[in-house]
DNA sequence: CGATTATATCGTACTATACGATAATATAGA
DNA sequence: TCTATATTATCGTATAGTACGATATAATCG
């Protein structure tokens, strides 16, 4: 079973390889983690930054205040608590965390084309089920 | 067809967010993205990593300079052409590159062995028709 | 030998990353 | 209300990462 996990994980990085964006933008990799972060979950301050990228909180709220100053992100008091902040993404920010996370929509689109309907049915059945399951993973 | 492709998309960042690696790790996006390159490309020289990631020559160069320093990456010189430069990942190398890019092997085999079978096997069908095709792509 | 190709190095500049110390502000509890 | 705690922000400082122009070295090609 544990052969079959790196096989699939072996599928899983040339599928990534093959089918990213250009590199093409001068981002960092703390950003992008951040970018991640904040589309995923709700509720997301600068504690729980820091918490995510094992980094200390000072340092978290310096990545937010750049990111908010580049307009990746927007920043809000918590309405029940001032002390909390929340965060969310601007349209920029979106657009750059596509590019550098997701898979080519025009080169996916046409791998997606190439295959029989059974195949794309297979696909998309799959990344369903993963993705859902992983959510109630820990 | 379009909004197919964002919906798999969906999934995809789904599947990372929830089943990658804690970000330990202090590594730059660029030695990450050269780490990919090297590992999925043979015959991997500085200029090839200058084009991949938009970079001029001698800042790669930089690069795998700094990152055989780190014992990431061994240099070796074309058999062929002694002018060029054949990279290859060392043990170290391969290892920070998976925490950094593939998924948590102990997660998604955890996600696996919730599934049936038939669930299963329609994943591994699906990831492994996805990179063999993404792989002829372009 | 001269031109080209591939890589390396030097100097320089700027950005990113990180943390300790300290501060400001809001909330919660005695 | 006063104090403790929680959350975020800022300052000073240090180190590493990123990048490029200019220049150099070395191998190959014609």
């Amino acid at each position: 079973m544990a052969s079959n996990v790196k096989e699939l994980n072996e599928y899983w990085t040339d599928i990534y390889f093959h089918l990213h964006y250009p590199h093409t933008e001068k981002i960092s990799h703390q950003v992008i983690r951040i970018l991640q972060l904040v589309e995923k979950k709700e509720e997301i301050g600068v504690n729980e930054v820091a918490t995510y990228l094992h980094i200390s909180h000072n340092t978290a709220s310096e990545h937010v205040k750049r990111m908010v100053e580049k307009n990746l992100l927007i920043k809000e008091r918590g309405l029940l608590d001032e002390r909390k902040v929340l965060l969310h993404l601007t349209k920029v920010g979106k657009d750059v965390l596509h590019r550098n996370t997701s898979l080519d929509e025009e080169k996916l689109e046409q791998v997606m084309n190439q295959l029989a309907d059974k195949e794309k049915e297979i696909i998309e059945q799959a990344f369903k089920i993963l993705s859902e399951r992983a959510k109630t993973c820990l």
